[in-house]
RNA sequence: GAGCGAUUGGCGCAGUUGGUAGCGCGCUUCCUUCACACGGAAGAGGUCGUGGGUUCAAGUCCCGCAUCGCUCACCA
């Protein structure tokens, strides 16, 4: 125990707790002699480690973090771990400016490179200007730039007080993490759940790499309808079709219209000649074709749109693409075109970017005569990398893909029924993941054409010609992983083979980031590494996340865990909402309205910066405004008031408590906190950690302005056992609402616990009401404390309205009751007329609806003191 | 186009099985420094978006509509 201070407040207490719990373990998880039932075990996000925290993380990871001090509490083992999403491109990006140094897998390795930069000022640097580096060289710097940047959240995340325990904090990028995800790989690939296909792929030009579904967004472009006329080859005259993307004429395979559609049903199987390259492409019919549209009638690309896709796919069509990785026009025309003008055509918009072919092909469509009419500007969805700043493109390329249900229903119908057995906090989220699952178009793409990620762990053999056969992977030897397949060698053969005919070469191809953070249970739990902690935390008890992953990084877990080990991987998922700025929009760094977390804590404190965050309901957006953040300064006053009630409690003299709480109201008191405490429990344990704040809250503040108003006369200048009770009850009390409050606010409570108790509150029991009613007995009278409330009430009033200090001597008050109210009201008058400094008070039964003041007297304002 | 949320005093929100509308901020008036000026007391302020329905009784249940936000889908 330590000293009360004189004046308490609140600066300081994080540096001075965070070392002593950091000293003391006091968030380790302890493993020992553990059984499962014994632990709760939390699936932690792991944030960007390149990134930078902002208000929304620190809402959302206080979120957790109430719900693992209450288990804590509770008597749960609680496996809070840490980790580091640190792979990916994010990363690399970040790397190349702080560095001055680009990727080129190419280049061999160099011992002791030291980079051209260091630290850099954040700017951009460009391309020209950057170092080209080996893969390995490039991998060694952003291992070592997001080891210091997980530094930086690592002190931000102790500030705010996250009772993570630090020794269980894994990095996506690590070692562990590296043979995990290259284990489960390889498992899928054993079992059939990843495969390689050649297809048309989302493709970004920027990063050059294939990207996913999950990372697509819609954004609304400009766009033109451009009316082309195709020439029908019967010579009947021309079939007008409208586009958006005359630059992919070139690459047009056929025309499609509904099959219903009457204005085309003649003309299915006849053939019509694009305009200016003259090659002749059938029509055809597909149920996709809108007759509505346009003019009902559509030219197929390979590849303009996924719906092209679906018709190449479904229709057998020919592939003409024409566009390459870089996102220009490919230098060779499609072998289709075979007129001379049609070739001339093509060389001139070859090696042109989309936006520059397109503007090419309009003048010469316009010239030749067949862009009939006016370009009719649009606004319609466009799909993006949600990283990216280009529209997406297709282009057909070989890519890893994983299973996930789109094209098997069995899979489907698994995942789905995962959906519902798990328990959603709030429940509507469910939908959201039943949307996406049922939403799916194709098997989950999770190779990448980038660096710093999880290498895909095979190789290819090569046959005699030095072409690789890639339907015949080489797998490394479990005891090899992790591997890196552009340095490691297969087994059965040496580092000469490589390139070489008849040896192998390496894949190139890193995972997804999605493919290890849908991991993130196994990594942190130690899968296929440490067994017997893997029995104690999985399936874990809560993944806390935000709603905008809830298509990545929740479906994604839930599907390898249902191919792993056929079982969720959690049972409850905690989704936290938004922060809005005051405009209801959501915060963003592009708006400038964004706040740093760390400038947050100093300047309001951690405490009440969780205050405000715990007192959002998960699933709920909160607004935040940085001019003037109400409930920072709220949740600041509680703090504050917390310390010095708790100063003000057990300065009483507490000689005489052993008689126990025998006053009626100092009874009432307990029985009522004794119903707080069961309300609050619950609350918790249905996951509404905002709710058990506010019911401990407004208690608390009913506990002060009150209760310890009404009975402060008692504890101080009474005697015996009236005063032993006063001074047992309200240490009984702050003992509980320090331990309720310590989930919300751990600094202040513990510095308070730490006052009258030994060790830290943030082991301590979770309070039960059984320990209040063991205190304040069976039967207690639990009304009367609000009934003397509104008594006091009318005190006040009525001094208030003489304009008088609450100070101000009563020499006559009369209340009135209704009779049974009147006759407790008695049994508590004494603490009545103290706190009124009351002389004479007389307590009436009256055919009155509430507790009223009839008369009061007040004396004279010199007769004070 | 489909779905999911939200709509309660000036602002931010609560209202758990339907039973006479709550909290905080702000505002008004007052008090005060013997726990707390990073205080305290009293008070004003709402026909709960809208139109129907069920019920003895609806902020709460049902149906329609409106506005806002989000998710998914569409993308010639």
């Amino acid at each position: 125990m330590s000293a009360i201070p004189d004046k308490p407040q609140l600066e300081g207490l994080e540096e001075k707790w965070g070392a002593i719990w950091e000293a003391q373990g006091t968030y380790r998880f302890e493993r020992e002699g553990a059984d499962r039932d014994a632990v709760y075990s939390i699936d932690t996000p792991p944030p960007t480690a390149s990134g930078s925290l902002h208000v929304g993380h620190v809402f959302s990871y206080t979120h957790t973090d109430t719900v693992a001090r209450f288990q804590r509490m509770r008597g749960k083992r609680v496996f809070y771990p840490m980790g580091w999403d640190d792979n990916g491109l994010p990363t690399e990006r970040r790397v190349q400016n702080y560095y001055g140094v680009r990727c080129d897998p190419s280049l061999p390795y160099v011992d002791g490179f030291v980079p051209p930069h260091e630290g850099g000022d954040g700017k951009s640097i460009k391309a020209a200007d950057q170092q080209p580096i080996s893969r390995r060289n490039f991998i060694e710097l952003c291992e070592r730039l997001t080891v210091e940047d997980e530094k930086q959240f690592e002190d931000l995340w102790r500030t705010l007080g996250l009772s993570v325990d630090w020794a269980q904090s894994y990095r996506t990028i690590g070692q562990e993490s590296l043979r995990a995800s290259q284990l489960a790989f390889i498992r899928n690939v054993e079992r059939g759940e990843a495969y390689q296909a050649q297809a048309p792929t989302l493709w970004d030009v920027t990063f050059r790499t294939a990207v996913a579904q999950a990372e697509l967004e819609d954004r609304d472009q400009p766009s033109a309808y451009h009316a082309l006329a195709f020439h029908r080859t019967d010579g009947a005259g021309d079939i007008v079709i409208d586009t958006t993307r005359p630059e992919l004429l070139a690459a047009c395979v056929a025309l499609v219209a509904h099959p219903d559609d009457e204005r085309y049903k003649p003309l299915f199987g006849s053939t019509v000649r694009t305009p200016i390259f003259g090659v002749e492409v059938p029509i055809v019919a597909h149920h996709l074709a809108q007759q509505d549209k346009g003019t009902g009638i559509a030219m197929i690309c390979t590849f303009g749109d996924v719906t092209d896709v679906i018709w190449w796919r479904e229709l057998n069509l020919p592939n003409r693409a024409i566009l390459g990785f870089d996102g220009r026009i490919v230098s060779e025309a499609p072998e289709a075109i075979s007129t001379e003008a049609g070739l001339e055509a093509f060389a001139q918009i070859a090696g042109k970017t989309v936006f520059s072919a397109k503007q090419v092909m309009v003048e010469m469509l316009q010239a030749s005569g067949e862009l009939q009419g006016e370009i009719r500007k649009i606004t319609h969805p466009v799909k993006f990398f949600e990283k990216g700043d280009k529209p997406l493109e297709i282009v057909s390329t070989r890519q890893w893909y994983i299973k996930n249900g789109a094209r098997d229903e069995a899979l489907r119908e698994r995942l789905l029924a995962h959906g519902k057995e798990l328990e959603w906090h709030p429940d509507f989220m469910r939908v959201r993941y039943e949307n996406w699952v049922e939403g799916l178009s194709g098997d989950w793409l999770i190779s990448r054409q980038r660096f710093f990620g999880v290498p895909i762990p095979v190789w290819y053999p090569l046959d005699a010609d030095g072409n690789p056969v890639f339907d015949q992977p080489i797998m490394p030897e479990l005891s090899q992983l992790p591997v890196d397949p552009s340095s490691d060698v297969p087994a059965g053969f040496t580092e000469d083979q490589r390139g070489v005919a008849g040896g192998f070469q390496g894949e190139v191809d890193v995972m997804d980031t999605w493919a290890t953070s849908s991991l993130t249970p196994q990594l942190a739990g130690g899968w296929e590494r440490d067994q017997e902690l893997y029995d104690l935390v999985f399936p874990f008890d809560l993944r806390p996340q935000g709603q905008d992953i809830i298509r990545t990084w929740l479906f994604s877990t839930l599907l390898r865990s249902e191919l792993e080990s056929g079982t969720l991987p959690w049972r409850h998922a905690g989704i936290s909402g938004w922060i809005l700025d005051p405009d209801r929009k959501k915060m963003s760094k592009s708006k400038g309205n964004v706040v740093t977390p760390a400038g947050m804590l100093q300047q309001h404190g951690s405490d009440a910066v969780r205050y405000w965050a715990a007192s959002a309901k998960l699933g709920t957006d909160a607004s935040f405004d940085p001019q003037n953040p109400t409930q920072i300064k709220i949740g600041r006053r509680l703090a504050i008031k917390l310390l010095n009630a708790a100063k003000f409690t057990l300065g009483f003299d507490a000689s005489g408590v052993g008689g126990g709480v025998t006053e009626a109201l100092d009874r009432s008191m307990l029985a009522s906190l004794a119903k707080v405490v069961d309300d609050a429990t619950r609350a918790f344990e249905a996951y509404d950690h905002a709710r058990a704040l506010e019911l401990t809250e407004s208690f608390f503040w009913t506990f002060c302005d009150d209760y310890l108003e009404l009975v402060k006369e008692r504890a101080h200048s009474g005697e015996g056992q009236p005063q032993a009770s006063a001074v047992a009850a309200l240490r009984e009390a702050l003992s509980v609402f320090v331990r309720l409050l310590a989930p919300f606010i751990p600094y202040a409570t513990e510095e308070v616990w730490s006052w009258f108790a030994e060790g830290s509150v943030h082991q301590a029991q979770w309070p039960t009401s059984a320990e209040l009613i063991a205190v304040a007995g069976e039967e207690a009278d639990l009304g009367l404390l609000s009934l003397m409330g509104g008594a006091l009430i009318g005190v006040r009033g009525a001094k208030t309205a003489a304009k008088a200090s609450q100070k101000t001597q009563v020499e006559l008050a009369v209340v009135q009751a209704p009779e049974v109210d009147a006759a407790r009201l008695r049994l508590a008058a004494e603490d009545l007329a103290g706190v009124g400094r009351i002389t004479e008070l007389r307590i009436e039964a009256a055919d009155v609806a509430a507790v009223t003041v009839s008369e009061i007297v007040l004396a004279q304002a010199e007769t004070e003191g």
